[in-house]
RNA sequence: GGGCCUGUAGCUCAAUUGGUUAGAGCAGAGCGCUCAUAACGCUUUGGUUGCAGGUUCGAGUCCUGCCGGGCCUACCA
C-alpha cells in the first residue's frame, strides 16, 4: 500500500495563530491527509509546537511565568485549537520533547564527525540590564541613512537600507529600551553548508515537479553572491537544547543552545518518535517512515509551508540530513504557499490584527473556515480575507448548493415515502446521464487533489454538489409523484444516494458535516471509485433521518457585528 | 539596490505551457420551478488580458521597456 509522510510547518509557540497562518501550512496539510487516508493510504500526519529562540523567551517574561511553563501552556492552547479545527495530526508534538533534544544533539555530533561543523568566534550585542544577547532586530537605534528613530539592528524599515547593529546611532534593547550595551566575543557553531551546495543543487535541480515558487527561492540561496553561506546553528539562550556532540559534551559551547532553526526541522523526524513513544511503540513503527534503511524507501514525503519558510525546507533541513550521512528520509515534494491579507492589509501576530484561531471558533464551526480558506487558498499569489466575500461564499456553497440540496430530497422523501429509501422504478437515461457527468467530475477531482491543487479541487467538488440539484430540477420528482410515483421513487432512491457520496468527497474539506450526512443517512464513508456502484449501495428500504440544518446561513447582522470587532486590535 | 512572483469581467479566480470566438463562480438582468435553508434550475449582460513596442502565419502565454502589487535578501521565526 502506498505511504504518504505529511507534516506541516510547526507553528510557533509564542501566542495564537491567525488564519492566515492556518491556511498557510496545517489546514492544506489536513485537506491532503484526510484525502489520502480516504483512499486508503496509510498516512503518519505529524505538526508539533516550535518552542524554542529568543521571542518565546520574551513571551514568557511579558507574560510573568518561567518560559517551559509559558510553553507548556501554550502547546495545550494550540492543541485545543487544532482539535477544534479538525487537524488531524496523528501526533502534535513539541521541539522541546526529550525526543528532539536527543535527536538534535545526534545530528549535531554526526554533522562535526563529518567535519561540517565550524566554530566561529563573533562579535554580538550583549545587554548588560536585559542580561542577554540580543539579535540584530532586537536592537533599535537611529538609522544612519534616513534618521529614522525606529530602526532596527538588521535593517531600517523605513529606507530598507540593511544595516548591521553598530551602524545605529544611539542603540538600544528593543525589549527594555536599554541603551547599557555592550559588544561581546562569543564562540558558536556554523554549519558548513557551503561544503554541501553541490549536493543539494543536484537534488533541488531534479526536483522538476516542484512549484516554481519553491525551486527559485532555493535557487536563489544556492547561487546569490559567493554561493550558499555557512550557517551558525547555536545561540547565547537559557531555553533550547544544549549544545552536545551526540551524548556527549562539546568544550567551549557550556551554556549554549542549539538555534532554534536548526531544531526545529529535526522535530519533525523527533515527533514521530514521540508518536511511537506515547503509545509504548517500539523504534521500528516510527523508523519505518523516517529510515530508508528500515522501510521508508517506499515513503512519500510532503512538506506543507509558507513562502517564508522555503529555504530553510529547500537546504538548511536537507542538509542537516545529508551532511550526517545517515539514510534519513529526505522530502520529496514541497507545497508552499502565498500569504492571506485581512481586508486590504496583513494579518499580524504582533498587531493584533485580523480573525485569530480561537475568535474564529467561538463565533462559528469550523467546517465554514475549513471550506472558505481552502477554497481560496492562497496558492498562485496572495489571496483576501473579507467579510462580504466569506459571507458570500459560505451562504451560497455550504448552505444553498450543498445544505439545502440535502434538506430538500430528504424533506421531499421523509413527506411522500417516510425516512427510509423508496422501492419501485430504475434508473434510466437521465440517471445514467448523471452517473457519467459524475464519474468525470470525480476524476477530475481526484487529479486535482492528487496534485495538491486546492482551489482547483474545491471548484470541482463544489461543480459535483451543483448536480445534485440540476438532477432534481430536471428530473422533477415532485411531478413525476402525481402520475408516476415508481418513477418518483426511483429518482429520490439516487437522490438519497448521493448523500452518503457527496458526503465521502467533501469530508476531507467539511469533516463535521460530512459526518453528519453520514450518521443521518445511515451510512459508511466509501470512496466512491465506480459511481455507477456507489450510487446503488443505499437500497430500497434502508432508512434514514432527515437531519438538522447543516449550515445555517451567516446574516448580515452577524456579519457586521464580526466586521466592527475584528477591526481594530486585538487587546 | 538585487532576485523572484504577480497584474485577465464590478469581485474571486481559470485558460491543456504559442493555436479557432479568453472561460467559471459570485454579484447584476430576465425566465422557469415549488421538493427545499426566499433555497434550486435555465438564459443572459460584463474584457483593447496594466501600458507601449517587438518576435511569429498566430501572443493572455515568448522578448524589451515602463507602471502597479507582493515576497525574500541569510541574527524574527
Amino acid at each position: 500500500m502506498a505511504r504518504t509522510l505529511i507534516t506541516s510547518a510547526i507553528p510557533y509557540i509564542n501566542g495564537i495563530k491567525h488564519l492566515g497562518n492556518l491556511i498557510g501550512s496545517q489546514l492544506p496539510a489536513d485537506l491532503y491527509a484526510r484525502y489520502l487516508r480516504a483512499r486508503g493510504q496509510e498516512v503518519l500526519f505529524l505538526c508539533a509546537t516550535d518552542e524554542h529562540g529568543t521571542p518565546a523567551e520574551l513571551a514568557a517574561a511579558k507574560a510573568g511565568k518561567p518560559v517551559a511553563e509559558y510553553c507548556a501552556e501554550m502547546w495545550e492552547v494550540q492543541a485545543r485549537i487544532a482539535e477544534g479545527f479538525r487537524l488531524s495530526f496523528d501526533h502534535f508534538g513539541r521541539s522541546s520533547s526529550p525526543q528532539n533534544h536527543a535527536l538534535t544533539q545526534h545530528f549535531a555530533g554526526r554533522l562535526a564527525d563529518a567535519g561540517l561543523i565550524e566554530e566561529v568566534t563573533e562579535k554580538q550585542v550583549y545587554s548588560n540590564s536585559d542580561g542577554r544577547f540580543l539579535p540584530d532586530r532586537y536592537i533599535e537605534g537611529t538609522c544612519p541613512n534616513c534618521g529614522y528613530d525606529k530602526a532596527r539592528g538588521d535593517q531600517c524599515e523605513n529606507c530598507t537600507k540593511q544595516l548591521d547593529p553598530t551602524d545605529l546611532i544611539e542603540p538600544r534593547s528593543a525589549v527594555s529600551g536599554s541603551t547599557d550595551l555592550e559588544i561581546r566575543e562569543t564562540k558558536h557553531l556554523y554549519l558548513r553548508q557551503s561544503a554541501l551546495r553541490g549536493q543539494l543543487s543536484d537534488w533541488i535541480d531534479s526536483k522538476t515537479d516542484w512549484p516554481i515558487l519553491t525551486t527559485s527561492i532555493a535557487r536563489k540561496w544556492l547561487n546569490d553572491g559567493d554561493g550558499l553561506q555557512d550557517r551558525g546553528i547555536t545561540r547565547d539562550l537559557d531555553w533550547g537544547i544544549p549544545v552536545k556532540r551526540g551524548d556527549q559534551d562539546w568544550p567551549g559551547m557550556e551554556g549554549k543552545v542549539f538555534y532554534v532553526w536548526f531544531d526545529a526541522p529535526i522535530e519533525y523526524i523527533a515527533c514521530a518518535k514521540e508518536w511511537t513513544d506515547a503509545a509504548g511503540r517500539p523504534d521500528a513503527d516510527w523508523e519505518r517512515w523516517w529510515r530508508t534503511d528500515k522501510g521508508a524507501d517506499d515513503v512519500r514525503y510532503v512538506q506543507f509551508m509558507g513562502k517564508d519558510n522555503v529555504p530553510f525546507h529547500t537546504l538548511s533541513f536537507p542538509a542537516t540530513i545529508i551532511g550526517s550521512g545517515e539514510p534519513w528520509k529526505l522530502v520529496d515534494y514541497i507545497k508552499s504557499f502565498n500569504y492571506l491579507n485581512y481586508d486590504g492589509g496583513q494579518f499580524s501576530t504582533s498587531q493584533g490584527r485580523g480573525v485569530f484561531m480561537d475568535q474564529a471558533l467561538e463565533i462559528l464551526p469550523p467546517d465554514y473556515w475549513r471550506w472558505w480558506l481552502l477554497s481560496h487558498a492562497p496558492e498562485t499569489s496572495d489571496s483576501e480575507f473579507t467579510w462580504e466575500a466569506f459571507q458570500q461564499d459560505v451562504n451560497k456553497d455550504l448552505a444553498d448548493v450543498l445544505g439545502n440540496f440535502v434538506s430538500r430530497i430528504t424533506k421531499f422523501c421523509r413527506s411522500k415515502f417516510g425516512e427510509t429509501v423508496p422501492e419501485g422504478g430504475a434508473y434510466g437515461p437521465q440517471e445514467e446521464a448523471l452517473i457519467a457527468e459524475l464519474q468525470t467530475r470525480l476524476t477530475a477531482y481526484q487529479a486535482h487533489m492528487d496534485a495538491i491543487e486546492i482551489r482547483k479541487a474545491a471548484a470541482e467538488l463544489r461543480a459535483i454538489w451543483v448536480l445534485g440539484n440540476e438532477y432534481l430540477q430536471s428530473a422533477a420528482p415532485w411531478t413525476a409523484f402525481k402520475d408516476d410515483p415508481d418513477r418518483a421513487a426511483a429518482i429520490t432512491r439516487l437522490a438519497l444516494n448521493l448523500i452518503p457520496v457527496y458526503a465521502t468527497l467533501s469530508a476531507p474539506f467539511i469533516p463535521d458535516a460530512a459526518a453528519t450526512m453520514l450518521e443521518s443517512m445511515n451510512a459508511a464513508p466509501v470512496w466512491p471509485e465506480d459511481m455507477a456502484d456507489a450510487l446503488g449501495r443505499l437500497p430500497a428500504g434502508h432508512g434514514f433521518t432527515v437531519p438538522d440544518v447543516l449550515f445555517s446561513k451567516i446574516t448580515d447582522e452577524a456579519r457586521e457585528d464580526w466586521q466592527t470587532r475584528f477591526a481594530g486590535v486585538r487587546t
